[in-house]
DNA sequence: AAGAGCGGAATGAACGTTCATTCCTATCAG
DNA sequence: CTGATAGGAATGAACGTTCATTCCGCTCTT
């Protein structure tokens, strides 16, 4: 039985995102990550300085797949509207296929554990929207406002639309299309 | 230099409020919360049975002033947009001016802590929006999307806008006024 | 004098982190 | 091929610290 070199590093990872999403961070101590993990406790400093370490590089690994997968299927060809609607869905149907990452990410973002730089490189890691805000700026479809609070207020909408999906039952794909398309009508002009 | 009964229970949740805010509920432990509030650690267990409960009712306590707050001018006679308007401004005007309450609802909402009664009771609180929607949907004002959704979204939205308001310095009118009538575009018809 | 309210030292459980030890595999000598 | 050697990876018991909670004595009030 061949091991990758990171395979232990992937398991710490994947055990703390688990428990921590489940639990919280109080249930989340070093020695049930590395139980679940299936590794020694001193095995997960060899990966990472600390526990904080860890859960930085959690946040950031996390916040790249997510960003990869909601831009997967975007082309400058794809009309804005479309592309808008598109990227919002994929984010839903990320975070539909990755429950645990969604309630990860909303306790570590509202936390004060998480830094000021952390936090900056999540954004830089979300900057390719910007080129779908420009072309839609630059077609006059968006409201008078800086991207900054568009991109603000369609992911605290979408966000919280996930967060209900996974808490009620899941919606039907009409009132997901039209509650997409609500989203959308934030934004446009 | 006479005490009202209850004063020691304020501060308690005063200083629990502060602590949790600032350093998240990592750095808020009880000997802190006691000294800050000027109050022996003893004491707080007169008033909570433990931790969790006093985190719990410190919740509820700030849900309930949200609430009324928020509806606090709020009459049947105002034309539903404009109350629509009026109530999502009071949203963000009281968290200008009680941030620390903001970030602790962030992480106590998001965090496992919370059990599923709380949650359930906090959704009780905001129950008066409702007469809203209702009228308008009476109007034919609305999109044709279940109350449930309109409501997430739109919470979602405006909770957000409040989080950006209070990390970069504060929007000036103009530009919170013209949010405020986006916010409104992603619920009307 | 009795009792309620209060404070903060004491307690023990739980935690993050360390480190002496073991395990594993690659290398190399014979 | 075989056995010896070396060194990095992995382990988990042990440590020091921190924390929620308890307990007991002190101080007012009546």
């Amino acid at each position: 039985m061949r091991e990758e070199p990171q395979d232990k590093k992937r398991a710490a990872l994947k055990a703390a995102l688990e428990l921590i999403s489940e639990q919280g961070f109080q249930g989340a101590p070093m020695s049930q990550i590395a139980s679940r993990a299936g590794i020694g406790v001193g095995t997960i400093y060899r990966y990472f300085a600390n526990k904080d370490d860890m859960i930085n590089a959690l946040y950031l690994d996390i916040k790249t797949r997510i960003a990869e997968y909601t831009l997967r299927n975007y082309t400058r060809d794809i009309p804005v509207r479309d592309a808008f609607i598109r990227l919002l869905s994929n984010v839903i149907r990320y975070f539909t296929e990755n429950p645990g990452e969604l309630s990860f990410m909303e306790q570590y973002e509202n936390s004060p554990l998480i830094t000021a730089a952390t936090r900056e490189e999540g954004i830089r890691i979300a900057a390719p929207f910007e080129d779908l805000f420009h072309r839609a700026r630059g077609q006059n479809l968006l409201k008078e406002l800086p991207f900054e609070i568009l991109g603000t207020l369609l992911s605290g909408a979408i966000i919280s639309l996930a967060k209900l999906q996974l808490s009620r039952s899941q919606l039907d794909d009409d009132t997901l299309t039209a509650s997409i398309a609500a989203i959308w009508d934030l934004v446009k002009k």
